[in-house]
DNA sequence: TCCTCTAAAACGAATACTCGCTCTTTTAAG
DNA sequence: CTTAAAAGAGCGAGTATTCGTTTTAGAGGA
């Protein structure tokens, strides 16, 4: 019956993610099935009774790192759709995509975001929660165009859902392909993103 | 030294297909890694040594998958691109869509599409197969939007290499709100479009 | 008489996870 | 400050299972 001889939560805050910091090379290097258990044992420098005192299964690693994936997403989508001024379209989608652009890279995220789509095809949990983050990501971008339409970018009957959507979906398309093929580089993706826009942002489209 | 006994050409042939059938309904249902070789043999009601006949290897299935879910897409942009007299932008997006929208279901091919992604991430031949035929997919609708510049759909200075892409690049984010989320459908995907394009397609879009 | 296919067994390698143990840290008493 | 004990933190050999693949011997058909 004595004081609660524990070690400090940082500790414990640190060693969790010192092993999600190793699951996360492990995954990015062979996927999800391909890395065992071992694998991320050894990546974090631990023994597997370790691993297993902070996560209970290996289910329960790739669901942490397919939320911390997501969660990196959501957090520049949300800021893009928060700002006080929100850019015009076209520069939303360059900053968009610059930030896709971050995340193709070897350690970017992409390569386990498309690892999730994979994995949320068999797991029906992993599944409901991607469809709620990426109605959240959609969400951010019909925010953006309805504020666009405001601003007169858009036509005044346009549907800032279906604009959203379109713009939310531009996204993954240059990301697929330049992830998995000779993409164009960004720059060109916007200029054939402009040339389909052109006459509406001559008048209230952004500089470059 | 005698006659060749071989069963004929035609059963040889559908043997096979009956494998890649099995294994096409497995690997949809549980994915590539989740899929034994036990339960493709018994899908196809075959025997252990029957199918190690036709497929020396679990990754042979894998891969003559991945061509088939490949060469099913780019039977369908090819047709459109090589249409004598090609519709303009918005309709050749509508059929696009809806090809999309065909491969969408519990049996669609995008399911295994997304699984193809996600393989070629850890296998340098499929990923290498993968960037040849997205680079074909991307070629088609590069020639779609050099004729629609022709037909005077497009500024003359538009770059049909970036409009193309752009263009091949709106499935992939149609395809995945649609099967990760509750994405909108067709029509609307449409409308976001078009509202994005109206000016330009006043004078020679489609009619719907 | 080949060839195809079956049925079954066996293979080694790899897997996720358990469990009893040791070590370290923390608190409380002397 | 020293000391001791309690409990969580960490360890790693071990378990049972599953995997892809090979090998066997034989049955049936062209």
């Amino acid at each position: 019956m004595c004081g609660v001889p524990r070690v400090s939560d940082e500790h414990l805050a640190a060693r969790r993610q010192q092993i999600l910091d190793a699951a996360w090379r492990c995954f990015l290097r062979n996927g999800f099935h391909a890395t065992s258990m071992q694998d991320v044992i050894n990546e974090a420098g631990l023994s597997v009774g370790a691993v297993y005192r902070y996560f209970r299964s290996k289910h329960e690693l790739v669901t942490s790192i397919a939320e911390s994936v997501l969660d990196g997403a959501d957090e520049l989508f949300g800021a893009l759709a928060a700002a006080e001024h929100p850019p015009p379209l076209l520069e939303v989608a360059d900053r968009a995509l610059e930030f896709v652009d971050s995340q193709l890279g070897p350690d970017g995220a992409f390569r386990l975001a498309v690892q999730v789509w994979s994995e949320s095809l068999r797991d029906p949990a992993l599944a409901d929660f991607v469809s709620r983050m990426y109605a959240g990501f959609r969400g951010h971008f019909v925010t953006l165009a309805r504020r666009a339409r405001e601003a007169g970018e858009l036509p005044p009957d346009a549907d800032p859902e279906a604009v959203g959507a379109v713009l939310f979906g531009l996204l993954p398309g240059y990301a697929l392909q330049r992830l998995l093929s000779a993409g164009p580089d960004r720059q060109t993706y916007l200029t054939g993103l402009r040339a389909m826009l052109d006459q509406h942002v001559g008048h209230a489209g952004p500089a470059r």
